[in-house]
DNA sequence: AAGTATCTCCCCATTTTTGGGGAGGCGAAA
DNA sequence: TTTCGCCTCCCCAAAAATGGGGAGATACTT
């Protein structure tokens, strides 16, 4: 008898990673290895065992999604992630294919897009929901999506701890000189940091970076 | 054989559905009676049928939980409510509990939370998930916590049609001069909306003003 | 040793936001 | 009819945020 394929799950929410167990289980061909409820649960997960495919949410406590695969980029790990997201921002999978995941799929879609999601990753193609597909073809008219190896990411230019800091706090509604206090920093220092976060995530204002820890789940 | 404690599920998340049908399948008592994926479908629903138990999400395209609700409220559809939330906020719940639902559950929360709690509501008990109930403590020590008949909401004197498109325009990170533009109206007109909101929804800048949007699916 | 990144602080000026007040017009409800 | 809510606009002033520049200290990498 053939092996299954063998899943591995990560989602913070307990209730979707059961749905996504009880769907699975009805396929004879798949079946769930394990599963993780924070990205630094995957992590360690991977440092001993593997998959293979994982279901890879991006909004996670202790490492996202995008942390996750950034660190087996550089530990070399090469495992099949299929993601699995609120949005369906293409800019996101942009970012995630130059990672190295396979697929993406909305948490919007139903249960056989997984079955299906899966099988196709594991047929070493790529798998996309329908909504990222048009929102694709939107941007790329004519153009093909490569899954080739960019060396820099589009979005991103990854933040720096304390710059990460001062953002937490700006979406807590905190103001410069409060988070001069909070941080013991001068009020000087903490504009600089807004500055450079404004540049960096390229939103507008404070109510942009807001919305930027929300959806890089940094709050 | 007694009848089965019906419940209708809604959320906007199909996989989350599955979950919550493939838990609830293990239970002998309790059964799924159908469900929605948006706001809407769930006030169409309710025209015609009803369930004993209605498990809802907050955040839902199409009107969200809060507006079903307040939908019962206004058609005197009374059905036990449990909410399912990703935030822990107490004043959510606040806001839930004077709009008359019964239960509160944390979408971390495991399968096993889900049947305690529709037996608990079932049993015209109320349900909150220990993050809840936690965040209440801290909050009303030595108070507690009335499912009464408030007239007046506490949170959110409800927003007037211009304050929410001016909300709205904020949340999408537009400047007053830009929101002046867009709305047609003057610049001061933009400003007083903007005192008004922070007034009623009791946050200090124009990033809680947006937290606030995102919390309330307004946006 | 030279470069790079990060954290820190400052100067400048302009724009935007916040916070207080008042006030007219309009339509619906009491 | 009068009251009330909503939309609209204004004055004023202080606080905060934005945008440009420069610059020193430290630590890690090549």
């Amino acid at each position: 008898m053939k092996q299954k394929i063998q899943v591995h799950v990560a989602d913070d929410h307990k209730i979707l990673i059961e749905g996504i167990i009880a769907v699975i289980d009805t396929d004879k061909e798949i079946e769930v290895e394990g599963y993780s409820l924070t990205g630094k649960e995957v992590i360690d997960w991977a440092k001993e065992k593997t998959a293979d495919i994982l279901i890879l949410d991006i909004n996670m406590p202790q490492y996202d999604g995008i942390e996750v695969l950034k660190y087996f980029k550089l530990k070399k790990i090469d495992m099949k992630t299929i993601i699995l997201s609120s949005y369906d921002d293409v800019k996101l999978v942009q970012e995630m294919i130059t990672l190295g995941a396979s697929g993406f799929l909305s948490k919007d879609s139903a249960g056989e897009h997984i079955i299906n999601a899966i099988k196709a990753v594991h047929a070493d193609e790529q798998y996309f929901s329908d909504a990222i597909k048009s929102n694709l073809l939107k941007l790329y008219t004519g153009q093909k999506v490569e899954s080739g190896e960019r060396p820099e990411s589009t979005i991103a230019n990854s933040l720096t701890d304390r710059e990460v800091e001062v953002l937490k706090l700006i979406a807590q509604e905190h103001s410069s000189p409060e988070i001069a206090d909070i941080l013991n920093i001068s009020q000087s220092t903490v504009d600089t940091y807004r500055k450079s976060l404004l540049k960096k995530t390229n939103v507008k204002n404070a109510v942009g970076l807001a919305m930027y820890a929300v959806k890089n789940k940094i709050i």
